[in-house]
DNA sequence: AACCTTAATGCAATCGGTTGCTCACAGGTC
DNA sequence: GACCTGTGAGCAACCGATTGCATTAAGGTT
């Protein structure tokens, strides 16, 4: 391997005879520098294609500006949520100049702390994250703050500190969603959840449970079930639909789990929508390649993580004062598909 | 706000009233200094929890020794398939002490130039990509490899550069899953498939044509479509099934395009699999969460992006030469579900 | 001609950490 | 007591870019 060398400032300057010093002054355009002098160094820098070593630029004005890296942190990349939310803080920050470093915490607290320790070292200018599951201490977190590199929260927030969160309208989301199974003529509503220990699952109970008070009907405790993924939807569900008063609707937490129910319904024999209507939460890619369509709530991921970027990016700019924990919600929106039935 | 600042070793020196040089040498473990004061430097470090200023490490060492962040180009986050090679860089990445900085093409040559520049400009040590689809020059790819930058394809390579590249077993997966089908019934086998120009869409096609000929059957010109998304598929699927001699199978290109074959069969009133059986390619989320369920080509999105990982970092660290173009094959697997027919 | 501006440039310190070289001193040898 | 050896520590240069301050020379004023 021929060492190669990028071209640097030092030899510009010794090429054309000058000191860095002036080099880097007509590079910025400084009118200090006289205009022949100026115009010959950043004619010849732009031929010899000469550009700025950031990380050395960074160490210099380290003690004055924060770089130009945000650090995120995804539990799982595989995920359509997920990947949504990190298009949408890509974009965000691709805009306005920044780049992304990115980690996956795999939803184990020691990466989380790995990676947050990682990052600070790597200068971060501030570190987007969703919290793995299994975090309840967070002195990681602390530290970072402590350190002056500003935190925003996304989808898990960490409700024992007070930093920026960007987070969806659960509770809107779950009331319209209701709202409409309930309009569309449906009367005994399943709630397939997460734990009431997330925050997301309280918010859409809370929504769920309005909607349903709105119409005159009352929550009945054997339809809420704590249920959050496929395998346990295909368990569960069946169970519902054999009893003799069965629900003629779910709700549930995310897509997976309402196409478990909705498949369970078909292998019933159950029609959806009309013995069984069923409306998720999401509108992840899967919910148009399943018989029917799902009719689901619209996350927006993307506008979560631009959101997300846009708070971090102010702070950092100082466009929000660092003391601020903003909170923004992102608008949900109900779209409706095959599996509901019509007004 | 109240401007924090890194404990740095000049810190540490003032406190103990030592010279910054023998800290950087006891943090070091060296044996130069003698074993009181490398213990109690150390123990102070870690009590006030010093860390090393990554920036200022790769300064200094930047004539001698690579950055360990890796620079990853995906034209697309919210995409199965590139969200798992994500997930397996990550993964390989992390368990060798590097991270990786993203950034998204979008598809658009423009923005490809731009993140390869942007990426130069902050060292990385190297760069996995999967170029864009309007990309036809690759003068930004040779100034990386000019600039001693070593760059790993993933998916789609670039034929015009000799670079590492790692990609799936078309070819195999291709034949495999044509043979299932022959082997289970089918005779009128449709391939519906990408463009011609790109790599992977010949060699996909000769694995079909093989593993028709193999089975003593003959491709036929009105069976091979180019067809390589959920709409088109749609549109083109009903051509074909509504003609007297319909097709028996499908083969497509992804999992998108066969989910929409499917569900324009199941709309024709025709049973999948005994009247018409499909097969994709990918092995999407969404490939069990059709109904039926899909028979597909599982592509190991993870292990492509951890080899990918590998090679890029064997040439990093020097175990494999940088002009050594490595090009790695992952295997692929028949996943048989609900839309081909019993053996 | 002496003095003052002003413009153009360079010097040198700085950011935080690393490392070759030098130096001081302790201990051992003859 | 002179000389050698080895240990432990510090000085200073370096990585690449930035910037306050000093320096130089040219031109203008009286």
């Amino acid at each position: 391997m021929e060492e190669f060398q990028a071209l640097t400032m030092k030899d510009i300057a010794a090429q054309l005879g000058v000191s860095v010093a002036t080099v880097s002054r007509a590079l910025k355009d400084s009118h200090n520098i006289s205009k022949e002098r100026r115009e010959m160094i950043q004619k010849y820098a732009r031929e010899h294609n000469y550009y700025p070593n950031v990380i050395a630029e960074q160490l210099r004005h380290s003690r004055k500006k924060p770089s130009q890296i945000i650090g995120v942190i995804i539990p799982e990349f595989v995920h359509y949520y997920f990947s949504s939310i990190l298009k949408g803080v890509e974009e965000e920050a691709s805009r306005r100049g920044y780049r992304i470093m990115v980690a996956q915490s795999g939803e184990t607290y020691e990466r989380e702390v790995e990676i947050c320790q990682s990052f600070m070292q790597n200068k971060v200018c501030g570190i987007i994250v969703s919290q793995a599951k299994d975090t309840n201490q967070y002195g990681h977190f602390e530290k970072l703050v402590e350190n002056g590199i500003p935190l925003v929260f996304y989808d898990r927030i960490c409700p024992a500190l007070n930093a920026s969160r960007v987070v969806v309208d659960d509770y809107q989301g779950a009331f319209n969603a209701v709202s409409h199974l309930v309009e569309t003529g449906c009367r005994r509503i399943a709630f397939f959840g997460a734990p009431m220990s997330l925050e997301i699952s309280q918010n859409r109970y809370n929504g769920y449970k309005d909607a349903l008070y709105k119409h005159g009907l009352t929550p009945e405790e054997e339809l809420t079930v704590i249920c959050d993924n496929y395998e346990d939807a295909r368990k569960r569900a069946p169970e519902l639909l054999r009893a003799d008063n069965r629900p003629d609707a779910f709700f549930t937490v995310n897509d997976d789990t309402a196409i478990g129910v909705l498949y369970s319904a078909k292998e019933l024999g159950l029609r959806v929508p009309d013995d069984v209507a069923v409306c998720g939460f999401g509108n992840d890619t899967h919910a148009v390649s399943c018989d029917p369509m799902l009719t689901t709530v619209e996350q927006r991921g993307v506008d979560v993580g631009r959101e997300a970027a846009t708070v971090l990016i102010d702070t950092v700019e100082g466009v929000l004062p660092i003391d601020h924990a903003a909170k923004r919600v992102v608008k949900t929106r109900l779209i409706v598909r095959g599996t509901t039935r019509e007004a």
